[in-house]
DNA sequence: TAATTTGTTGAAAGCGCTTTCAAAACAGTC
DNA sequence: GACTGTTTTGAAAGCGCTTTCAACAAATTA
């Protein structure tokens, strides 16, 4: 491995080696130094138009890739990002990590992704890990860590969170309406003529979730319906929970001919609980989520729910971190709330 | 940022100072050179026992974590894997990314996740970003790459792969027997008394997907059931592909009593389409589907299926990568097919 | 034309770690 | 006790890049 040649990568014996281009090769080759090189390559400085078409040619010529350790270590810089997800195996997640690479991508940017299972222990670790791997900015989806804790550590690099609202000159958020989501799936159920609706929520510790029932008793109010405690029932955002809620729900004896659950993987396991007890979907009983994932519109019946754009969430958290990168301030906005009506709560389009 | 004096991490000013601590800074402190801090963390050479103790002290007394670019700059290794896979949002490789994750933390390694996006120039150009990245070793989710190209990257660095069957000193390769699948899963629907199945197949291009098919086409021939070509329907192993093919097999008119597809995604479509023509699963039309999706058991009816354990495919094929980097033989196999039974196959579970 | 300013370039010093090489320390022998 | 064979340990040389600093060339001004 030593005294390689700055000969231009020779393809012996079949296997194509790899002769590792480094900048000196580049430099030597272009007849210019280390340093011009760096900072042709980096735009790091003025440079005659000469030497920097010597520099692009040899480049070009040599298939020169910078290596980006040794930028990291040099200049402080890795071109990778972290992302801090909740559950890398969830479809919501895996349409904004989708969106969070596509964007980062065309930057030169990677992204590191981690999960932290909703676990404030377990995120607390991630972000050690990414800052010791030496990432250039973090990106948290839905944070479980203080607001403090999060503020904290935006002081030591660029840091974008979703579901919080938090600003700073090196931090960022961007935060769903969830609040409005939740007035207008309730707002639509009512206008479908339905007075007494379930409302199977998210937990507890979930900002969003809150918000959401926020949504759920205000549209109720504005229609003058009587909040029925017994009508909301608690679940955990997953399937299972949902299920169980509408079974529970059933049981329990008091009508209701609408539920809204807090989102669809939980408005998924009530349909089933639903048709479990014999009730049909919307003739007996309609059904709204909240979150619109790839698969609800192909759900037996398409459920009903409120379009929350994961993909534009991760594209539009990774805009933003770019920006911050870049030193400027991001003016990222996520779309507003919109309710996507399919047949799960109406019954004339089944 | 200069002369940074090897006291313990002072938290000066509120703000938790990040001051970098140095192998350099351990070894003064334990007064011992580098070079011992350095053999003593990574194990690379026997040293006396009171020496190792005053480093482990002085690492615990300063903070101190070792920056992983200057060690892969250093020493070649980056404590990274490459994954690759088509897909980070299909809730297939969710899991299975998270079976990598799971497997690849406790051993201190980090996976750095591309999607390829069924596209073999994507693919390659993941590879060689990783490369580039300095990763120690790459996982193929799925390759879409010829055995050959892959073969030539397993010359360069280790190389696990899922759904081919290849070896080599640097390659190891992790298989589904998607035959036996195929042919469980019709077999089962013979078994219920279904003579007319009809089949929703996968993309010519994976290899998987002709498996199914030919498991499919085996189990009918045992059963003495003529193979009938218009009741094999091409999909694209997404919903609505599923969808069209069974409203495409409705229309046709040719009569049939059960449907196998060839992954749940479409089973979850097909049962969409039938729906939607007004056929009840399983009562007029039996569905089985393949994959076992976590959402697949929640679906309206549950989905009968056979069982890919994708979470275990991701650990499996991670530990195998760590085999490797060892420089063991990895001897990870995948578990057999299973077949899961439930509703969407079977009336009298409804 | 000499003096000064501005702009471009290269030498060299790191970034934080691993690893080779040789010196130092320790055993074991005769 | 002098000598040889092993360990253990430290000095120093990188890994490939960025960046400061000073040198030099060119352009401007007096």
């Amino acid at each position: 491995m030593k005294n390689k040649t700055p000969s231009p990568p020779s393809t012996a014996s079949g296997i194509p080696e790899r002769v590792t281009v480094t900048l000196e090769m580049v430099a030597k080759r272009a007849g210019v130094s280390p340093s011009t090189v760096s900072r042709i390559l980096n735009g790091t400085a003025v440079v005659s138009e000469a030497k920097r078409q010597a520099v692009m040619d040899a480049t070009q010529a040599l298939g020169f890739v910078p290596n980006p350790l040794a930028r990291g270590l040099a200049g402080g810089k890795t071109f990778s990002i972290g992302v801090v997800t909740q559950a890398i195996d969830s479809p919501f997640y895996g349409a904004a990590l989708r969106g969070i690479e596509d964007a980062l991508d065309p930057a030169g940017y990677s992204p590191l992704f981690m999960s932290a299972h909703w676990d404030p222990a377990a995120e607390a670790r991630c972000l050690d890990v990414l800052r010791s791997r030496r990432v250039d900015g973090i990106v948290v989806l839905m944070p479980r860590l203080s607001d403090a804790a999060l503020e904290s550590c935006a002081q030591a690099l660029p840091l974008v969170v979703t579901g919080r609202d938090l600003r700073g000159p090196q931090l960022y958020s961007l935060n769903f309406d969830n609040f409005n989501g939740g007035r207008m799936a309730t707002e639509h159920l009512i206008a479908q003529g339905h007075r007494q609706i379930a409302f199977i929520a998210g937990a507890d510790e979930h900002p969003d979730a809150a918000e959401r029932l926020r949504g759920y008793r205000y549209a109720l109010a504005e229609a003058k319906i009587a909040f029925e405690p017994r009508l909301v029932v608690p679940g955990q955002y997953h399937e299972v929970s949902g299920l169980e809620a509408a079974k529970y729900l059933v049981r329990q004896g008091l009508p209701f001919s609408a539920i809204f659950a807090a989102n669809d993987q939980m408005a998924s396991g009530a349909a089933l609980g639903l048709f479990q007890s014999g009730l049909r979907v919307p003739q007996d009983v309609a059904l709204v989520g909240f979150d619109d994932l790839p698969t609800s519109m192909y759900a037996t019946p398409p459920l009903s729910t409120i379009q929350q754009p994961a993909y534009d969430l991760g594209r539009l958290a990774a805009a933003a971190m770019l920006a911050l990168l870049a030193g400027n301030s991001p003016t990222e906005q996520l779309p507003a709330a919109a309710l996507l009506v399919r047949a799960s709560s109406d019954s004339r389009r089944v």
